[in-house]
DNA sequence: TTGAAAGCGCTAACAA
DNA sequence: TTGTTAGCGCTTTCAA
């Protein structure tokens, strides 16, 4: 046999350590992992040996044994949304308290890219998988065969096989159009994002815009649509504005949108609160960011990567379907 | 013996595909593998039968025999600057082309956290790291006592025993201010960044600055400093505001200072161009959703992923001290 | 309280 | 060309 690779690279076995400390490897594991009561003494000595050599376990041959890799998936449309990279790290935090990593992996909103990333995730054997799907209905067989569970992240569509965790879209919805109708405004439209291209479901964040607009006895203002990127709320607005029909008040669907929006509107010369408010979704640093900064409805992210990591890695727990809520933060773009 | 844990979520092992094969499970790795020849019949028998089971090597059972976990670690300051989720991504893309997996950490720029997450990932035994540092003088003595290889990555200060890779700083510097002078502007002043507190090293950017003024026979304008955020260009911009000497033409340290740089002179009523010509840098997402867009010196970051990974699993190689050409990307804010 | 030993699934040297 | 086998380092049952 070649010598160990592990002992090649000057890392010490636990069967070093056992030598040392002049006790068998069983004890060694024992004291580790604190599975077994030993002596006091006994304990000292392996103590000092663990210390003396920096003994850690060979998270290969623990895995291997346990059958737990100790390691989580994470697979998301893109970092480069602050959003997710937000979400991504109280992930990675809340994953860390509980003695796991996270593997992750960023789509680019492919849905090609997602199905393979998540069967890259199935062949390393992590212990579950936290998915932002870029459809609504995902392709997750890879991971079923090979029996690791999944929480459907940032999920709005609840799938009922499913576990899943989610913002309340129709309840922040309602916030953000109450919100500005508070501030007197009567004429309140929205930029609303569309989803994957497959499906035609309404986003739930224009149904909550309708809905509260409904409730307020307000007629809907102008509604245009695009893609949930700065790039589709600049060619959103865009239209509105040629079209001459821009409303006192909107509500943009996402930050990144609302970038765009206001662009735009700068570009025409539109004064953001002064000439149309905007309340947008999701909290993320690009509404702090902006000018003037947003008004927006934040997610309590890191709430929701606790849930969601309790839900992959804590007790046994029946079918997962959380729905947090929202909360306006408030910016200047409303007129606050 | 309880059932193996792979066995009992239903994962097939190489002794189930040899048994349904016929064969001795050595050959199921020479096949698999493609190590050994082996014959054409039986390479078929065994390439049904891990069709039929969906076999997969057990990647932990392959690194404790291998000594190679075929994952590599990441540690950077944040993923919320869109240059680091840019660069992360490159690297995760590169890694992926020679079937390496990456795990990342997010340190929130603090020196304490960035130990802790090496540690972390020597712990796991992975087969290289990236280092996106917080300090010039990072504490890798976890991955040294673990024989775990390090590339510095966007590493400005280079340390002679270590490989790194970045971009040319005063090169890039020389392109901003160059630029700016071809649209005629003398007064051509800087928002520079400060690195760590620790480090009382001058930013490279800021040297090229000079540099480059002095090349073309020009007096340098005003400087201001401040922290590599939105935050820090914002009060440094304030500061240069409120003391009535804002220079024609500004250089910016970094893509996200200009985003407050831009933010100030838009709430002092400066027009970018036309009263304050701007050009930042790295050339990231931020650049291209900033109003007005930023001009900007761009870094080749999937170069730089490239490089990095070769570095760490290529072929055996010198001490890599890659330093990258940066180039100009136009946007509006220099005026043109 | 401690130790001996089986075996997790795999690779590769060696034998047939 | 194919099979046998010795571990990689660890956890845990079972016996002492």
């Amino acid at each position: 046999m070649p010598r160990s690779p592990a002992a090649s690279r000057g890392r010490a076995t636990r069967n070093d350590v056992a030598k040392l400390a002049g006790v068998s490897p069983a004890v060694v594991s024992y004291v580790v992992n604190g599975t077994k009561k030993v002596g006091a003494a006994t304990e000292e000595r392996v103590r000092d040996a663990v210390a003396k050599l920096g003994y850690r376990a060979n998270p290969s041959a623990r895995a291997l044994r346990l059958g737990s890799t100790e390691m989580l998936g994470m697979v998301m449309p893109t970092a480069m949304n602050p959003y997710f990279a937000q979400l991504a790290h109280e992930v990675e935090v809340a994953a860390a308290k509980r003695g796991y990593m996270v593997l992750t992996f960023t789509s680019d909103s492919s849905v090609v890219a997602e199905r393979d990333q998540l069967e890259q995730l199935a062949g390393r054997l992590v212990d579950g998988v936290f998915l932002c799907s870029t459809v609504s209905e995902p392709d997750l067989r890879s991971l079923d065969l090979a029996g690791i569970p999944i929480v459907l992240l940032n999920n709005s569509v609840t799938l009922p096989t499913r576990d899943s965790v989610g913002v309340d879209l129709l309840h922040g919805a309602h916030l953000a159009v109450e919100h500005l109708a508070e501030h007197g405004y009567t004429d309140i439209g929205m930029v609303a994002g569309v989803g994957d291209v497959g499906g035609d479901q309404q986003d739930a964040r224009e149904t909550g815009w309708l809905e509260s607009l409904e409730r307020l006895g307000l007629t809907p203002g102008a509604i245009v649509r695009g893609t949930f990127t700065p790039d589709g709320g600049y060619e959103a607005m865009r239209r509105l504005i040629r079209s001459r029909s821009v409303p006192r008040a909107l509500f943009v669907g996402s930050d990144q949108m609302a970038r765009g929006v206001l662009r735009a509107a700068h570009e025409a010369g539109l004064r953001v609160p002064e000439d149309v408010a905007v309340v947008s979704f999701d909290g993320s640093l690009d509404a702090a960011y902006s000018w003037p900064t947003l008004t927006s409805v934040a997610q309590p992210l890191s709430e929701m990567a606790e849930a969601a990591v309790d839900a992959l890695v804590g007790p046994p727990h029946e079918r997962l379907h959380l729905v947090v809520d929202a909360h306006l933060v408030l910016g200047r773009s409303c007129g606050c």
